[in-house]
DNA sequence: CAAATTTTTGACCGATTGGACAAACGTTAG
DNA sequence: CTAACGTTTGTCCAATCGGTCAAAAATTTG
C-alpha cells in the first residue's frame, strides 16, 4: 500500500544532492522571492546543469515546498518549547532570546518566510490557519494561565506574541535598513547585543520611568 | 537652462493617467512584488493597453521608481511629526497610533517598501543611508533627551523606533497571518483597536505586573 | 568483466516577458 | 477645414522563462 505521503527511497547521492540544491535555494529565494527566482540560478548556486538539477526535483515549485515544509519546524520550535511550568518572566525571557537568535542565525530562513506571508501565504495558507493557529492558541492559554495568577500583566496574548514575532523578525527581514540607520559604527555585529537588551526591557519593564 | 531633474511639463491627461496606472501599480506590485509583477497586469488594471501605459512610463522601473520617492514621504511623515517640546509619553503614544493607523489605512503601501527591503533595498539604499538615517537619528536625540531628563526609562532609542516600525508594520505586512491565528471571530476589523490598547500597554507599561 | 541502473547534459520547445514601432485615432488651434 | 499635436493600439521582436527529451556518461550490481 503507497499513500502516496511515505518518504521515496534515495540513494546517497540523491539525498546529497538534494541537500546541495535546497541550500542554494534557500539563498536564492530568500533574496529574490519565488518568482523573482530562476531555475537558472538555482542551478547554478547548486553548482549543477539546469536538467540536473530538474531531475532531483522535477518542478520550481517542489523544492520551495520543501524549502517551507522544513522550515516551519524549526521555525516554530521555540514557540513549543515555551513552558507551562516554567517561571513566566523567565519563559519569555527565553522566548524572546531564542527568536532573536534565530533572526541573527538564519536570517534567510526568516527573510523566506516573510516573503511568502507578504504575498498572501498562497502556499502554505492551511498551515497557518490549522498547525500555527493551533499551536499559538495553545500557548496563549498558557499565557493567559500566568496573567490570572498575576505572574505578569494582563494583556492580550496574542497580541503579545505577535509583537514578539516582530521585533525579533524585523532584525533579519529589515536588516539592511537596520544596519543602514545604525551607520558603520552601531550597525556591526554588536547590534543583536543591543537589540536583545533592548526587547527584554521593552517586554518585560516597558517604558515607564523607573521608579 | 534644464538641470534635467526638474518636473516635465505634462498635459491634464498625462497627469490623470499617470495616476491611474501608479494606482494599479501599487495594487499589482504590492501583492507580487517587482519582478512578479508584469507590465500586462498593471496595464490591465489600469484599464488600458500594455503600449499605451508605456507611453506614459517607459519602463517597468520607472513606475516603480516614481511610486517608492512618493512613498517615503508620507511613509515618515509620522516621526517626522515627533515633537520634542510635546510630553514624551504623549508624543510616543501618537507616534504608535499614527503608525498603526498607516498600517491598517496603507498595507499596500507597507507591503511595497516590506518587498523592497526584503530583497536588499537596491534602489533606495541610498535614501536609507541618507534621509532616513538623519532624520531618525535627529528623532533619537530628541528621544535621549527626554531619557535625560528623567521622563521615560533610559534604553536604545534607535531600537525604540525600530520596535515600534516592526510591531505596527507587522499588522500590514503579515496580515494574512495575523488573521489567520486570530480566526474568523477576532480577526475581524476589531483586529486593529486590540493591537492599539496591546501596544501602548506594552511601550507605555511593560509586562510587570502592577503593584 | 558486462549488464543494469542511476546520473548528467546539450539541445530544444512553447509560453511569457519587457519593450519597440508605425500606423491609426482623437483633439485642438488657426 | 486642416495641419499639428497628443493619444491609443495591433503587431512584432529578442530575451528569458519553466520544463522536456534523448542520448551520453558514470555508477552500481551481478
Amino acid at each position: 500500500m503507497n499513500t502516496g505521503t511515505e518518504a521515496p527511497r534515495r540513494t546517497r547521492i540523491q539525498q546529497e544532492k538534494r541537500e546541495v540544491i535546497l541550500e542554494a535555494a534557500l539563498e536564492v529565494f530568500s533574496t529574490n522571492g519565488f518568482r523573482g527566482s530562476t531555475i537558472d540560478q538555482i542551478a547554478e548556486a547548486a553548482g549543477m546543469s539546469k536538467p540536473n538539477l530538474l531531475y532531483y526535483f522535477r518542478r520550481k515549485e517542489d523544492i520551495h515546498e520543501t524549502l517551507m515544509q522544513r522550515l516551519l519546524d524549526t521555525w516554530l520550535a521555540p514557540l513549543r518549547e515555551l513552558d507551562d511550568i516554567g517561571d513566566p518572566m523567565t519563559e519569555l525571557r527565553s522566548y524572546i532570546r531564542r527568536k532573536l537568535e534565530m533572526a541573527r542565525d538564519f536570517p534567510r530562513e526568516s527573510r523566506l518566510f516573510a516573503n511568502e506571508i507578504l504575498q498572501g501565504a498562497p502556499r502554505i495558507m492551511p498551515l497557518l490557519a490549522g498547525e500555527l493557529k493551533t499551536l499559538v492558541d495553545e500557548k496563549a492559554s498558557v499565557i493567559k494561565g500566568w496573567m490570572r495568577a498575576g505572574k505578569i500583566a494582563k494583556t492580550d496574548p496574542w497580541h503579545l506574541i505577535f509583537s514578539i514575532w516582530a521585533t525579533t523578525q524585523h532584525y533579519a527581514d529589515f536588516d539592511v535598513q537596520v544596519r543602514a540607520v545604525l551607520g558603520p559604527n552601531r550597525g556591526g555585529d554588536g547590534r543583536f547585543e543591543d537589540a536583545a537588551r533592548f526587547l527584554e526591557q521593552l517586554f518585560l519593564e516597558g517604558l515607564k520611568p523607573k521608579g
